[in-house]
DNA sequence: TTTGACCAGTTGCAAAAAGCAACTAGACAA
DNA sequence: TTGTCTAGTTGCTTTTTGCAACTGGTCAAA
């Protein structure tokens, strides 16, 4: 409590999440299967390494997503998303599904995102399960 | 699309509330029934004074909200959720249900966000339909 | 075993945004 | 007319962001 503004739970999520960059993150991780810094160095946001550095440091903290070492590439860390951070999906479908109705979007990714929209909690849950999947197998390590 | 990092659903939700404050001013109006100024300076987040100013004006320019002017009191403004601020209580309220689960949130805030989440569409509902009358009112002046 | 591409970051600096406190001008109620 | 309340503004400092160049280590192929 002692770093924060108050403890409403909105605000305890922007503690988090109160920036242009984190969700993009996120999404990288949950919906586009990236792994790697390099990946996510090149999503179409552009975002710059060093800032891509210390989100990813902050989401480690708050223990939203972990980093360990690829089994093949001494260099290469892997990202993934711990249950904290599978919980979000429904933020990120809700955001998303705001965005096609009132923000430009294409309408390859209204069609993707109606699909978890409408898909419900089925595809969700598939996919969450697929992100626990992953958890697990980098956990054992 | 000439501002935009990317046209990504996601991307496209942090252009407007990709900040700390953005989001506070919404959840006073939606949940917290504030309307004026002075009752959003006056949270438990203090937010100064000009950031305020600018988030409403932005909020105003992508027509999250709308200002009027109150009748009893020719200096005050009047700040009204549009449809498309309304329309973002699931967003609001699953990222309150994360923040009960995964952050320190008091029981009483918990107590209140579990209503929303278990009450389920119907309250949400209910509480939609309240603020579109509020904003009903306020724009037939 | 050398070469060149690739790896996760780091560094230094400039620009933008946020934060703070004091202030303004008009409105209201007594 | 006095004091309080209204929505903001102003000037300044601090913090965060953005950019570009750079580092030291790794890897696969020649």
């Amino acid at each position: 409590m002692k770093n924060s503004k108050s403890n409403c739970p909105i605000n305890q999520a922007l503690e988090v999440f109160g920036d242009k960059w984190t969700l993009l993150i996120i999404r990288d991780i949950m919906f586009d299967g990236k792994h790697y810094f390099r990946e996510m160095l090149g999503s179409d946001e552009k975002i710059a390494s060093n800032i891509l550095t210390d989100r990813l440091n902050k989401l480690e903290e708050f223990r939203i997503l972990i980093k360990t070492k690829d089994a093949h590439h001494k260099q290469k860390n892997v990202y993934s998303l711990t249950n904290k951070g599978i919980d979000l999906m429904p933020v990120m479908v809700n955001l998303a599904h705001w965005s096609t109705k009132h923000r430009e979007v294409s309408d390859k990714d209204k069609a993707h995102v109606m699909e978890l929209v409408d898909g419900g909690q089925k595809l969700q849950d598939k996919m969450s399960t697929a992100l626990r999947e992953e958890l697990k197998s980098v956990s054992l390590e």
